[in-house]
RNA sequence: GCGCCCUUAGCUCAGUUGGAUAGAGCAUCGGUUUUCUAAACCGAGGGUCGUAGGUUCGAAUCCUUCAGGGCGCGCCA
């Protein structure tokens, strides 16, 4: 349910009918068309752009063409009471008060599914996919929130979601890992000294790992690496995804799917994939040309096996075979999203870091190609996080290696200021992340002002012994409602409209914003009755009005809708 | 050299399928508490929407130019 569209609808319709009367020819099916909440000085519930746009395409003056509608608006439909025609020509409409009831009762009786926006498609969101080589960073994290939440997101609309990590377990980096493992091994059991190469894993946690297996494999001497090797793999993965995992349930963030490349090598996917593109001839023998940034003492001109991604958009076309035959990482993950492909999904998203934006062309290019252009593949980017304490940039010295690991941030931050602080902006604009900022009990910190505006829900519910779920039964002969309900009640009314454009544009930004909005407007309603005695809202244990009660129970819901898409807890006390 | 992202108040950012006087928070200044939770609220000042053009009734939003910042540009993963 969407007010704008249900109104947006009856306005259409209701020009349909008389368009000779307002002299319009063309009605370009009321494309652009939208209603919407106008300004907040102009005290209005709804406004529209209909006379603007579509004066615009039968060339006749907006304001008259307004004048008319407003006429036969308030002639036809009974849902305003007022009309008021603003500015080049915007209708804003004032409902009666036996709309308004109407539209708190649909939401009062929606609850849990007030702002859906039905849609059952199925989709397949690819997101954090780290490395198994080591513990996930604070960049991980970002996009990890982010995938997770817009998960909730399509799912709370009614679509089918799988959640999948691509484990990235095959090629020389899990070579150079278990070697890594390896050394430190031997290090521990026989005192032989670590030393760094080229290729070697640093991290302080590689000695944690091998520590771990020595104790689970006491018999093993560990003599040979190259006898060692399926066992270390093995092994060495099981840790580290073990940590990645157990950081992600930290997080509250759990995977459908946990797809391995190494599989996929064994299953010959990638041959498949490659075939199949051989036969439409999106695939074939040939010679690239030598990359054009920095020089490449490697490169070959040898034949091999190029994906003609350039058909679809891509700057270059792309290598699937190594100097040695084998194939590449992008071929691999051809293989990998033919699997994608071929399990049906209508949509894909790969959540990516910035580091990957390259990436992104060859991909989708190679998506559509499989697909034969009926899948979409949307890759989206989350920018850098950038760590803050107290206002400077923060560095934690770790002989670890140069980044900050999740672990060290969930020492210091709880998960739901993570999850908010890190959906607080939108994810094309780099984040700064103020380890201090998030604890703090204040206005400064929106995870907190948010919260406790539902808590200071809750203790109303616990004065008036009431809960969320009660009948409030509206007479319509008493209602009215002040300056800060009719606020709220626009506010609330503006929900659905967040979740759609929120899920449409894969924004959930938008939800932390405007949750923030709509707790500022309590917060303000709250304290006028500090103010003045009148505006308080209980009186004797008892509520004053029921238009009062409804409205705070309106908030109340779409605030748990909220919180729960972005799966931050909300305490009832605080 | 090429691709993607960004440039809006002193700072951090919303706002971009073209719409009304461009909005928040922080910071600054000034107020509010015998409390339904002041962990809150109210008020004030603060803008050439990077630059230069274009498209039109109308541009922060669309197109082009230039400038500044970030990320990437393998036959690595």
């Amino acid at each position: 349910m969407n007010i704008f569209e249900e109104y947006l609808k009856k306005i259409n319709t209701l020009v349909d009918k008389n368009k000779e009367i307002l002299k319009l020819d063309n009605l370009n099916n009321f494309k652009g068309i939208v209603v919407e909440i106008p300004p907040e000085e102009f005290n209005f519930d709804l406004s529209c752009n209909a006379s603007l746009v579509l004066a615009k395409i039968n060339k006749i003056n907006p304001k008259e063409l307004a004048n008319k509608m407003k006429d036969l608006i308030l002639k036809n439909l009974s849902d305003f009471e007022n009309i008021d025609i603003a500015g080049p020509g915007f209708l804003n409409l004032k409902l009666t008060n036996k709309s308004l009831i109407s539209n708190i009762n649909k939401i009062l009786e929606n609850k849990k599914f007030y702002g859906k926006k039905n849609s059952n498609k199925n989709y397949n969101i690819e997101f954090v996919s780290a490395n198994p080589t080591g513990p996930m960073h604070v960049g991980h994290c970002r996009g990890a929130i982010y995938g997770d939440v817009l998960a909730n997101l399509l799912k709370f609309n009614g679509n089918n979601v799988t959640k999948e990590y691509y484990i990235n377990d095959y090629g020389n980096q899990i070579k150079n890992f278990a070697k890594s493992v390896f050394l430190r091994i031997r290090e521990i059991k026989y005192k032989e000294k670590f030393v760094l190469r080229e290729n070697l894993y640093p991290g302080e946690y590689i000695i944690e790992i091998g520590k771990k297996i020595i104790d689970t494999n006491k018999n093993e001497k560990f003599e040979n690496f190259d006898k060692s090797f399926q066992l270390l793999k093995k092994e060495s993965l099981k840790c580290s995804m073990d940590l990645i995992k157990s950081d992600l349930k930290k997080l509250g963030i759990e995977h459908d799917n946990f797809f391995s490349e190494t599989k996929l090598i064994e299953n010959k996917m990638v041959d498949k994939a490659v075939n199949y593109l051989k036969k439409n001839n999106y695939v074939e023998e040939g010679y690239l040309d030598p990359p054009k940034g920095e020089k490449d003492k490697t490169w070959k001109k040898t034949k091999r096996l190029i994906f003609k991604s350039t058909l679809f958009g891509d700057d270059t076309d792309r290598a699937m075979q190594k100097n040695d035959g084998s194939w590449t990482y992008f071929a691999n993950d051809v293989g990998y999203h033919m699997d994608k492909v071929n399990r049906n999904y209508e949509n894909l998203i790969n959540v990516l870091g910035a580091d990957h934006t390259g990436y992104i062309k060859r991909i989708t290019a190679a998506v559509n190609a499989l697909s034969n252009n009926k899948v979409k593949l949307n890759c989206k980017v989350c920018q850098l996080v950038k760590l803050f304490k107290n206002g400077k940039p923060f560095k934690m010295s770790k002989r670890a290696g140069d980044f900050i690991s999740a672990q060290d941030l969930l020492k210091e931050v709880n998960k739901d200021s993570i999850r908010f602080m890190m959906l607080n902006r939108s994810n094309d604009v780099e984040l700064d992340f103020d380890f201090d900022k998030v604890l703090e009990k204040s206005k400064d910190n929106p995870v907190f002002y948010v919260q406790y505006s539902f808590a200071r829900i809750s203790s109303l519910f616990r004065m008036l012994d009431k809960n969320i779920n009660d009948k409030i039964d509206l007479d319509i002969k008493e209602f009215s409602l002040n300056e800060n309900e009719m606020k709220i009640l626009r506010k609330v009314f503006e929900w659905p409209k967040i979740i759609e454009t929120a899920s449409f544009k894969y924004e959930p930004h938008k939800i932390p914003y405007y949750l923030y909005e709509l707790a500022t407007l309590f917060h303000a309603y709250w304290s006028k009755g500090n103010e003045d005695q009148k505006y308080k809202f209980i009186e004797g244990s008892k509520i004053k009005k029921n238009e009062t009660l409804a409205i705070i129970v309106l908030v109340a819901i779409v605030i748990q809708r909220g919180m729960n898409i972005l799966g931050v807890s909300l305490p009832t006390k605080m």
